[in-house]
DNA sequence: TACCCTTGGTCAAGGTACTTGACTGAGGGA
DNA sequence: TCCCTCAGTCAAGTACCTTGACCAAGGGTA
């Protein structure tokens, strides 16, 4: 038996969480990639966003985001349509296709939250989240813009 | 404030942990992607590997870890020499200058580590570092081989 | 109202890290 | 001894990002 530290533990929980989200989401024809998730975060919070902004929130160029959207849009998840906010710019908008997938990656993360409280007993794993915040609040984690840097 | 769930927390934490370490690793001139990192933990746990077992480590073809080991070699961080079990292979085993890299790493995380201890105590530290080991044992994370599938 | 500069977006070309496909040649098992 | 397995390489193609150059519509300011 290896003695794991704290960072391998959280990487390896981590990657449990997210791999099956990912098969999870695969097995239903949604097949996206890390970039995509954070931008259908972007877009569903914010109700829409230009290119500049996706480009912004990734930590990517304009044409990296621009070639992105274009993906996506391509495959039904979003849609473009004007700005009201701001005429130069094309406000890229979830379609009920992207908002299905966001519904369908959250369920998968009720139920592994469902699974945790299941295993731990809820007591422990409302301390787990808690100190899980206190560590990504200490380390700058919660304060945006978010950088698309590859987890090691 | 936003409520964040298991998984975003999981996730916001472990960014903070990694970027941290390759930003400090960066520092001292050593800049390595992901890839790399599992590389060095491999080589590290078995005291060297050929090119096909690192291919089945990282779950990529043998070209590309053939290039990937090409990379760290011309950057002095492995050597290649033959392979006393398998006269076939060239293995690859860390030099001075890749075990001092690993060290670089552990001490980053020794640090994480204790600041952790510092910022929740020393009984919920323990209590974190075990839930996400069940965490991940119930998400079949200890069971290899590593596949380098991207982190949502 | 006219002007200019800011800015959202695109085109083009290049680089990196992977892939698939085809192949070589040394090893090692029967 | 023979054959086939397998580690490794060469070549070409793809995905996803970059830098650099540019356009044209907006919108602030005089």
């Amino acid at each position: 038996m290896v003695a794991f530290g704290l960072p391998e533990l959280l990487l390896l929980a981590t990657r449990a969480v997210f791999e099956r989200t990912h098969e999870r989401l695969a097995a239903q024809g949604v097949a996206l990639r890390p970039a995509h998730g954070y931008t259908f975060q972007l877009l569903a919070s914010t109700g829409g966003a230009s290119g500049a902004e996706v480009a912004e929130h990734l930590g990517v160029t304009k044409q990296a985001a621009s070639q992105l959207l274009d993906g996506l849009e391509r495959a039904g998840f979003i849609a473009r349509q004007p700005d009201p906010r701001n005429h130069r710019a094309r406000l890229a908008v979830l379609t009920d296709q992207g908002w299905a997938a966001v519904r369908a990656a959250t369920a998968v993360w009720a139920e592994v939250e469902a699974e945790a409280a299941q295993l731990l007993g809820p007591d422990r794993a409302q301390a787990l989240r808690a100190a899980l915040l206190q560590l990504a609040e200490a380390g700058g984690a919660l304060t945006p813009p978010l950088r698309l840097r590859p987890v090691w």
